[in-house]
RNA sequence: GGCCCCGUGGUGUACUGGUCCAGCACGCGGCCCUUUCAAGGCCGAAGAGCGGGUUCGAAUCCCGUCGGGGCUACCA
């Protein structure tokens, strides 16, 4: 039943704590992977709890936001998730038991008057006695000697001077519990082994170590991670782009390659290995493997991850990301027609880098060809209507209408007109989606078929007959 | 200011004393392939912050310095 026994040498127990005063940023992403590549690569257990002490700033919106975040990154859990605020009956009652042994009192002492004894104190932390009144805060006796050492996994020894710390408070004037008491309490109460998070909690470690050691704990083991930056060095936040995981969302990224991609900011598996499927995370992910330098977020890697991840799926699976990422992007009937859909995802797989280029690459099969004056007056010029009178033919008599047959027919033709391959596949590129890019035009033909091909070729011949009537 | 963490090319990293005048990947430049754009292939530019030590020998160990970051709340 003793916490500490619990701990040793079992199947890890870990937790993803987020604090749900916004939505689930990439750094908050990467600590949840990597707790929960530790947890189910070792038969573990992941725990969910949501740290929601913060009156003020916790919402059930963001709690909803950062569930959803997970969910979209396929990261489960085994127990939760828990509300820390729900705990607070627990936490009340362990302050009550301290304040009882005296190891930690009462005191109406202001900030102001914390901060008045440490200037006469030459920085020593600050110490008080038990000073009951209206409003008093709990306060944790510290001792002055020794130090506290957080033994970290990553960054090995950390050795902080007990006389520098705070005697600080962990419970407010109204009672409440504060997060540096309730976090400890939680980790041991709910026997997690490894508390693996961001290195801005690694100063927060000797305060959890002392309300452990007043409670008479064993301690968890720790891992900090080190934080994630932006292109400029600075701490990672909203202004860098896609900062946060809805919007890698949107932006048309598979979960699958953000998992490999984020598990990548901090750890590498050896020397040249970048593209791991998630059971090959999973199988070979180590905290002692975990890098200490922080390390910037570089979305153009993400994309060709992406991108390589996009290539090698199967055609089943990319026809539901398709159909997924094409509803949220406001075009509900495509993924409704799924014949077509998946012809158009059979010839844009290995163009498209992301989910959302995959729209103006096949967008010319589901509606009528883009206006794009500059593609026109690019590629339709010259002997662009003859050659397409030409091709007409070939697109009339080919049989089957297929990609291997019209390639045969075209360039057949093209030999026997004897211009460039360019000068005939671009225009007709043109005149049956708009545009000057898209796959490639033997597929897009084939995909479009026969009779919206024809229509679109015979249109854009017209169009360039009057044009040079009038010219 | 105090305490703590970190420092290999633009970015992520490999190598913890010799096999490294530093490897891989993204990105970048060039070439090839080629029906556009991608993809793919080949080639290339680009790095150990700086200064001292220790050592026969340092990216690797030590010290200093500079730089970046975190914490420093009756926030989490």
């Amino acid at each position: 039943m003793r916490a500490d026994q619990q701990v040793m040498n079992q199947s890890p127990r870990v937790r993803f704590a987020p604090s749900p005063t916004g939505v689930l940023h990439i750094g908050g992403a990467r600590t949840a992977l990597y707790n929960w590549l530790l947890a189910r690569g070792s038969g573990g257990t992941m725990v969910l709890r949501i740290e929601d002490t913060d009156r003020e700033r916790s919402t059930p919106e963001n709690v909803a936001q950062i569930l959803e975040a997970l969910a979209w990154l396929e990261l489960d859990w085994d127990e939760g998730p828990l509300s820390q605020a729900e705990r607070s009956d627990r936490h009340r009652a362990r302050i009550a038991e301290l304040v009882e042994a005296g190891a930690a009192y009462p005191d109406t002492a202001t900030s102001e008057d914390v901060r008045a004894f440490k200037r006469a104190h030459g920085n020593a932390g600050y110490r008080g006695e038990p000073r009951p009144g209206e409003g008093a805060a709990i306060r944790l006796r510290v001792p002055n000697a020794g130090e506290t050492v957080v033994d970290d996994l990553i960054r090995g020894p950390v050795r902080f001077e007990n006389r520098l710390q705070d005697d600080f408070v962990i419970a407010r004037g109204d009672g409440t519990p504060l997060y540096n008491f309730a976090v400890a309490v939680d980790d041991a109460e709910m026997r997690i082994s490894d508390v693996i998070r961001g290195d801005d909690h690694l100063s927060n470690t000797p305060k959890q170590l002392l309300v452990l050691r007043a409670l008479r704990c064993e301690p968890p083991r720790y891992a900090h991670l080190p934080l994630l930056h932006g292109p400029d060095g600075k701490k990672l936040s909203k202004r860098h782009g896609a900062a946060s995981v809805q919007e890698l969302r949107e932006a048309g990224y598979l979960p699958a390659a953000v998992r490999n991609y984020l598990a990548l900011l901090g750890w590498g598996a050896d020397d040249d290995t970048t593209f791991m499927p998630t059971s090959e995370l999973i199988e070979r992910f180590s905290i002692e493997r975990v890098g200490r330098a922080s390390a910037v977020f570089d979305e153009r890697k993400l994309r060709w991850l992406n991108g390589r991840f996009m290539r090698e799926m199967p055609l089943d699976a990319y026809v539901e990301a398709a159909a997924a990422q094409l509803e949220r992007e406001g075009h509900p009937e495509v993924p409704g027609d799924r014949e077509r859909l998946r012809a158009a995802c059979a010839i844009a797989q290995e163009k498209a880098q992301t989910l959302s280029e995959l729209w103006p690459l096949v967008r010319f099969l589901f509606e009528p060809p883009l206006e794009d004056p500059k593609a026109w007056s690019k590629v339709m010029r010259d002997g662009a209507g003859p050659n397409l009178e030409a091709a007409l033919e070939a697109l009339r008599t080919a049989e089957p209408f297929d990609s291997t047959t019209l390639e045969a027919e075209l360039s057949a033709l093209v030999e026997r007109l004897g211009v460039k391959a360019r000068d005939v596949y671009q225009p007709l590129r043109v005149a049956i989606t708009g545009t000057t890019v898209s796959p490639g035009i033997f597929d897009s033909l084939a995909a479009l078929g026969r009779q919206r091909a024809l229509e679109r070729v015979e249109a854009a011949v017209e169009r360039l007959r009057d044009r040079s009537d009038s010219g």
